[in-house]
DNA sequence: AATGAATGAGTCTTCATTCAT
DNA sequence: AATGAATGAAGACTCATTCAT
């Protein structure tokens, strides 16, 4: 018999760690990291507990990759076509991608606002997000500035905040959190 | 040495459980609840293992007197004096003293923070905390509608959102965020 | 009732750090440093694995302890009154300290003699052990050079080397080496 | 492509055993039996995991091959033309070839003696290894007796021990270790 | 009220070995 | 002959909790 295709073990490598990661994140944000165990996530994915490490090197590697791993996608929502002159909608555009995220994925949301709240954990990760995170504050500071505000600096902090705010409330009672309507309200401060 | 009267022992008692709360508090904010051990926390409030268990039946016990306990002195700012007729002031007052508490114990709101968002245990704590809330909500949505707002609850949630996000910010930066002229913005809105 | 002394705790812990040492020696000499485990030790000892860890912070520092610890003892047997002059009867004390020694811990022996053989292991101990070796093999060349031989380091080495040789031997065969018999060969040599 | 002969697939055999036992002689002379795994062994042979036990039935199967195996030619390097008259020159051309070995094949002899040193590793190779090492006990005393020595089993034993002494000295510091020079010393002694 | 020795279940991780292909 | 995914037992270590004093 002759042993697997290249592919074919690439197919299982990659179908496994979609498995394992959309596992992790669903137990991380439920539980946490800490109180959640790499026997657990094994359990629940239905592998044994040494697989994990065929496919994670740590456990601190697998909560690397689902955090960080995730977030670029979600960062990088506000797209500007010209520096110089940021338009009104390309902030509402990034508003209501990161509100459809939201919706998509409250569990990636929960696990990352209950990270961020960890100072040893936001250790690992803050070199890692800042620079996005700056990059976006800079860019809001920029259109408010283009807008005449007064104080563009402090508008786009209030409104990053704001935006974290609403994201934790959606995420607290997702049923019952009139989302939709609090995006009317935020883009009227635009 | 005559015996200690009851109430000698009685202060000594509550002395030891607020230093071990502030203790626990300080540790939980600083490592997360799962990372610290009941040892560090003996430790560093410079007692015994064994005697925690003297004044605390659990870890769990412990970390629910940390919180719960600790909310209800924040929760009770919004003091009303006619329900009938809320002032502004008194909406301005609680924000004050909210802002306030948060410059004094940012400890506390990063552990509350990092609790709130973790469902398993916001399941635990939801019960206590829920009317709390409710009685705050509520009293904010009249306010709005006595100002003849258009949506009055939705306000409030947008409010409180704002609120929590402001509050997460400033834990997570709290040297450079512009907590008092965020104040001001938020004031402006009322 | 009053918690135990000072006193009564101190001899608790020194009984068992030399119940713990004794018993990792043994088995460490007898199945080797990798292959003997906590569990082992503690089974054999007669408690739990957890209290190892109440008494050494790690496997490695057990080892440690159990090596070097223990090695001092053996390492300074040449006593020499006047550098200057090294008399004949200091290297035989010598010898024949070593040898006493041998015979009364050829675990400990056994232990040393396979560790040294392992790189990896070595590695941690050579940085504490070549200072003493280099102070006693200093000592021997200088004996040789006082008398008048023509090659005293070679003549240090050699007799450092047979007698490794012979405590190896020994210890793989302890019924039936005639050490004391090949003691009066070495030292017919001095 | 015509079906390899039977003599190909011998060929393949032979030298991947070759390569496979060289490879874990290496690595286990390096980082010590236990601590070298079966996975670093393929990888350093560059070959996979599971094709190791196409070729070993176990790990210890492939240590008893590297030892055993090899211990064969190095034992058997005292050849005598007449039993009743032992040559001092053959003598001599076994510790010579003996210290060619070692030069040639450090790691072998590191291996070797870190294994022979573990009692419970010991009885498993006694029962091999006895015989071979027996019958070069007896030439050597058989020498010894013919030179006239007073007591040849005791200097037989001596010289023995002494060869293993150095060994390990220069096991432990080839580097300094004048393995020509005691070879001098030693062959004085004769 | 107070101590810290002691336990045992649980944590992350490694690894020899097996198996489907 | 050859691959590497998969397993399960074991390893070192931690920690909430109990207990004798």
């Amino acid at each position: 018999m002759s042993p697997r295709t290249e592919k074919q073990f690439e197919r299982i490598r990659s179908e496994k760690v979609k498995l394992i990661t959309e596992t992790a994140l669903r137990l991380f944000a439920m539980h946490g990291y800490e109180a959640t165990s790499v026997s657990m996530i094994a359990g629940e994915a239905g592998i044994s507990k040494g697989l994990m490490y065929n496919y994670f090197k740590s456990k601190e590697d697998l909560l690397w990759l689902v955090t960080i791993g995730g977030l670029h996608q979600f960062l990088d929502l506000l797209k500007v076509e010209d520096e110089q002159n940021i338009k009104r909608a390309e902030i509402i555009s990034f508003i209501d991608g990161n509100i459809k995220a939201l919706k998509e994925n409250p569990e990636y949301f929960s696990l990352y606002f209950s990270l961020i709240l960890q100072p040893k954990v936001m250790e690992l990760f803050k070199e890692d997000m800042m620079p996005h995170f700056e990059q976006l504050f800079v860019k809001i500071a920029k259109y408010y500035t283009q807008k005449g505000e007064k104080n563009p600096y402090l508008k786009a902090r209030y409104l990053m905040a704001v935006f974290d705010g609403i994201g934790i409330h959606y995420i607290s009672d997702t049923e019952n959190f009139p989302l939709d309507d609090i995006r009317d309200i935020l883009v009227e401060q635009l």
